[in-house]
DNA sequence: GCATAGTGATGCAAAAAATGCAGCGCTTTG
DNA sequence: CAAAGCGCTGCATTTTTTGCATCACTATGC
């Protein structure tokens, strides 16, 4: 969009934070695009940023300003997707911030089944731990949010919520394999690999190690999800994750076992978007099919 | 904003309804102006007026461009109304569509406080019916809406709700001048003035005639409040009005008495904008203090 | 302590875009 | 069937934007 291309350079200038380096991104002269955006300013009443020695960089106003740009730009994208809606034509691009635990199975299922109606809409998936899915929101980076237990849910609104106890990880050789269920102090006997202390489920683990007095020392502490099921799945230890992150059918050489409720309640998934915003039609339509999933899970 | 100016042009070929109208408003050549729209509908990637041999007229698709031209508009409006603020002037500007029972005493007395603070901000007062006023919301036309029983309240985000039972509405020499509750039966031996049947006192009145079996038959029907209390105070006849468009004090010639809740349970007056909207921060200011007077009214 | 490399700003001429004018083809209206 | 109103378009003109060269300034590195 021509009339909008003064954003583009606004964001460029903020993004490599100086007008020259902006301007080859932008394939015009330093010097048009330093007018640009003085007429820019003038216009708007106030200075957007502030000239330092080494550069450009926003100011108060500026931020203000750079968050009404995204909004706008992406209000823009939704209406073209609901215009293509229109002329039945099926467009569009999902952005998604999510927790680990919804890449093994979850997302790519349902993503797989939304394209098989809608072959044209596109998706983008950015992992994300709890705080920073809600900055992607914020931000525009991302449409949908779907996080384990998420921190402060200021800017989050919530669609839907589910459930999700505490599942204990082990190999379907270990010795607790074959129980119903688990007490927390029974898992503490073995080797423990836990999520980072980010992770919504590890939060959980610690909260209720600590009612007991004591403090959870594991054996080995990942940022991947995935390592939590392979060390638990190859070794002895036990490792813990939310049902939603896994599937007894794709692993008959693992057993999973819920965490008796009164040593850990568990926690909510929750599905939702930035507080506020219309959501493009494609991205409400993939949400509404996620809830129903999560609904029948 | 120069770069908007395609918008403005936009939304003036859709109020004039042709091209060379909208050409003199704009202070543009039709051909100018035509050109614009093309180049415009070209970028956008699809037609956004119909071209009808009387003129033009918006599509669908150019419905949904408008609102966002709106939206876009009002949030741009907002980001400045926030940087006058970050610089310390208070500046802004607040539109509030509302029912006439705020009119005579509410509104003025709010709005004069509020300036005596902020002489900066200035305000636009639209009277609407509780229908009216919601749609003013969608269409940006108002900030705020205050309203009494509003009818849909599909796109309407409530900031705050006060309970208003229906008060009767005399000179204080009627006969019942003197009561401190009066039935509804009582009040239908003596001439009645009533709004008229859009305004949700008169939809409350008509339900609890109907619940004992009476249609109630005005000796006037008005679409003035104003009217509704100079009649019931100059003649023997009884008006009926929410609370907060009374007051004792300004008028000691007339009496106001509430009519007992088992006939007329009251109302709900409703304080909000649009779903989804961020207000401006005058508008924002001066719904809390709309917020704190009537909870203490 | 001074050269260097980086920054944003600006005067001026060239290039690009937007505009106004006049006129075309069309449809409805009286 | 003429008149009036509509959107559209070719072409000359005006306005705006851009690129180049250069200035003034400030950290940084030797």
């Amino acid at each position: 969009m021509r009339h909008l291309l003064i954003y583009d350079m606004i964001e460029a200038v903020h993004r490599s934070g100086s007008i020259r380096k902006a301007a080859e991104d932008t394939n015009i002269t330093a010097s048009a695009l330093n007018r640009r955006i003085q007429a820019f300013e003038e216009e708007f009443g106030s200075e957007i940023f502030e000239r330092l020695p080494r550069g450009m960089r926003l100011n108060p106003a500026g931020e203000l300003l750079l968050h009404h740009i995204r909004l706008q730009r992406q209000d823009l994208l939704r209406v073209h997707s609901q215009v293509a809606d229109l002329s039945g034509v099926r467009r569009g691009h999902v952005k998604i911030a999510c927790s680990q635990a919804l890449l093994p199975y979850f997302l790519p299922r349902e993503i797989s089944k939304y394209r098989a109606e809608f072959p044209d809409v596109t998706f983008s998936v950015n992992v994300r731990d709890r705080i920073q899915a809600e900055q992607d929101l914020v931000t525009f980076e991302s449409d949908l949010a779907l996080v384990f237990e998420p921190a402060h849910m200021v800017n989050f609104e919530v669609l839907h919520a589910v459930h999700q106890p505490v599942m204990a990880v082990m190999s379907a050789a270990h010795l607790l394999a074959d129980r119903k269920s688990l007490r927390l102090r029974e898992c503490l006997e073995y080797d423990l690999v836990l999520p980072a202390r980010q992770f919504g489920v590890r939060v959980l683990l610690d909260q209720a190690a600590a009612r007991f007095g004591r403090k959870l020392e594991p054996a080995l502490e990942t940022d991947s999800f995935d390592m939590v099921r392979h060390f638990a799945a190859y070794g002895h230890g036990i490792g813990f994750q939310i049902p939603v992150g896994l599937n007894d059918l794709a692993r008959p050489d693992m057993s999973f076992i819920p965490i008796a409720a009164r040593d850990i309640a568990g926690g909510e998934l929750y599905l939702g978007h930035l507080k506020g915003r219309t959501l493009p039609v494609a991205a409400l339509k993939f949400a509404n099919q996620v809830m129903t999933a999560l609904s029948y899970a």
